[in-house]
DNA sequence: AATTTCGACAACCGCAGGCTA
DNA sequence: TTAGCCTGCGGTTGTCGAAAT
């Protein structure tokens, strides 16, 4: 039954760093034979390690692929980003990084970010500003109290436009007219919604026009993947907040309701938008 | 100069889900 | 069909060098 166990326990298998020779016998191997079954790989390499070991070495400091050295700014801001959307998935956030792995960037989570975000006040877990008073005042005795004070303020009023954006962009994501059909009579439009509500963030953020805009239609459903890719991968560095902590995804838990001050606060004009859709779904709503 | 502490990173451990004989 | 291995993943621990005492 079953295959192989993998690495038999009374084996007297070497543990602990490896050194150059060791690697350089993986290495000759794999470039040779490739590694289709790493079970056969130490015994064919001449190794006296476990196939996990001889893996986990391959894939996280052997590979050819693998760009070594520090973190760039960007690569950190990615990584804080999909953190918040992802949440500890370090594999999934590594596929977003060529060349940096999974282990890697979880000792850089662990190492540096967190420390940068709680610095920041941020929760480094539900990436939203810390509520505990005291923790916060601990943290601010950390800055200088005026400019700790301008800086958190600036900050909470970007998340907060980011979670408005995110709220928008759920809704856009619902397709309207398939669920309210009488929307379609009503030729609701969505393009004029689009381009007042999120084209104008997405300009900022990207200092281009998006590449959706040209192609929504009004039964087209908002690719909100695009909108967040776009988040994620068009940092302003010039920007003062650029060391702004992430996104937060938006699920029914933890969505924040409008506040009217704060929409006010990126353009007055999107809010009549957003409050002319919400009532027209809010009628739907009664009529249904 | 010796010892201790701390930070960074590599490596290991154990679990879950998929796969195979 | 199923027992048990394989692989990938995330959490934890170990090691080493630098900084502090």
């Amino acid at each position: 039954m079953g295959r192989y166990p993998c690495c038999k326990v009374d084996e007297d298998l070497k543990k602990g760093p490896w050194t150059s020779e060791e690697d350089e016998k993986l290495m000759d191997y794999i470039t040779k034979n490739g590694h289709t079954n790493w079970q056969l790989i130490p015994k064919k390499a001449g190794l006296n390690r476990c196939a996990k070991s001889c893996r986990l070495r391959w894939t996280n400091y052997l590979r050819p692929d693998i760009k070594r050295g520090e973190f760039s700014i960007e690569e950190e801001e990615i990584i804080i980003n999909l953190h918040s959307l992802l949440g500890n998935k370090w594999s999934k956030i590594a596929s977003h990084l060529p060349g940096r792995t999974d282990n890697e960037i979880k000792n850089l989570w662990n190492t540096h970010l967190k420390k940068k975000l709680l610095k920041s006040g941020i929760d480094p877990v539900t990436h939203q500003p810390i509520t505990d008073p005291n923790l916060l005042l601990s943290l601010s005795n950390l800055m200088n109290p005026f400019e700790s004070a301008l800086r958190l303020q600036a900050e909470l009023t970007e998340i907060a436009k980011i979670h408005i954006i995110q709220n928008i962009i759920q809704v856009l994501n619902t397709p309207l007219p398939t669920l309210i059909p009488s929307l379609q009579e009503n030729n609701y439009p969505m393009q004029q919604c689009y381009n007042n509500i999120i084209a104008p963030y997405d300009q900022i953020l990207t200092n281009e026009p998006s590449p959706i805009s040209n192609n929504l239609s009004d039964n087209m459903v908002v690719n909100s993947s695009i909108l967040e890719n776009n988040m994620i991968n068009n940092v302003d560095n010039n920007s003062e907040y650029s060391s702004l902590p992430s996104l937060v995804p938006v699920t029914p838990e933890n969505s924040v309701p409008f506040d009217q001050q704060i929409i006010d606060m990126i353009n007055p004009s999107y809010y009549d938008d957003f409050y002319a859709l919400e009532k027209i779904l809010d009628d739907e709503e009664n009529i249904i």
